[in-house]
DNA sequence: CTAAATGATTTAGTGAACTAAACCATATCG
DNA sequence: CGATATGGTTTAGTTCACTAAATCATTTAG
């Protein structure tokens, strides 16, 4: 696990580590806990959702859901709306960062990569993006199989 | 954030995504809550270190890394040994996974990826293996930048 | 129309991990 | 050698997010 013998898992070993240590940074900066920004992840994965799903999808009783899209809605990542036909229900949903330093991190990573993109003749770019898409596919699939081993 | 217009952009926010996720489910395998599967993370990278380093790199007080240190060591995924020349310094270690189950994800996940890579010549690979680590110095030095304005 | 079910919040109580400070062991400095 | 500093652990007390259960509002079923 820590610095693989075999190259292409090396390399792929210090990139998702260095994902994680971006994603963590930013979490950082927005003020979120990591159970939070999990959340948050979910709500901007799967898009609007009720209160009892969020619960679902994140393993949380109800409760505990109130005081998360609590603190959430009040950083400014989420918002409550009540439902169009069911008024018991909530929908939530994510919203753009109000932050300017949160929204000038993501910028500034944005443009770092757009130079590296620029280093990449297009016919390189759709190699890239090929394996970038294979290897998304295969992450999510493993995250699945993973989860379901601890349950 | 979410999904943006540039490709590119979407693509790297859906890679990034599912990286997050599998790291997350590993580490709820492994059975470590995220602070501390990030501290893992900072003696894995870093390497072998004392206590007080430790809690400088976590931002810990020393008496909460003693009991950090104490959950790895008894989920067997770190070690405790003395310094050297200096007995009152601890050396704190990864060790390697003793569960099979955590073995067997990091595997499949390694066999996972061995299956992309055939679907790529030397040639392909050798770009890909550039966009890699270019991408992943610049994650890594966006990481640090971001952490730095949350300070 | 009443009764039961469902969605979300509130409340009370619990547990895990944190800080600050006291403490022991070892090392360094004058 | 004694005084002071440093590394790690222990202890006491605090904080914070969690669960379980009670509660209120709304919807669905009989």
């Amino acid at each position: 696990m820590s610095t693989p013998a075999d190259p292409g898992a090396r390399l792929g070993a210090e990139l998702s580590d260095a994902v994680v240590m971006f994603h963590e940074a930013l979490g950082a900066l927005m003020g979120l806990s990591a159970a939070d920004n999990k959340a948050l992840g979910v709500i901007r994965r799967e898009g609007p959702m009720s209160a009892r799903e969020l619960a679902d999808r994140t393993g949380l009783t109800a409760g505990a859901v109130t005081g998360l899209v609590d603190r959430l809605e009040h950083a400014g990542y989420a918002r409550r709306t009540r439902h169009e036909t069911d008024r018991r229900r909530l929908v939530i949903e994510a919203t753009a960062p109000a932050s300017p330093q949160v929204n000038e991190a993501v910028a500034e990573m944005a443009r770092a990569m757009g130079r590296v993109t620029e280093q990449f003749s297009p016919d390189e770019l759709l190699v890239v993006a090929r394996w970038v898409e294979l290897t998304t596919a295969t992450m999510r699939e493993q995250a699945v199989r993973t989860a379901a081993r601890t349950a």
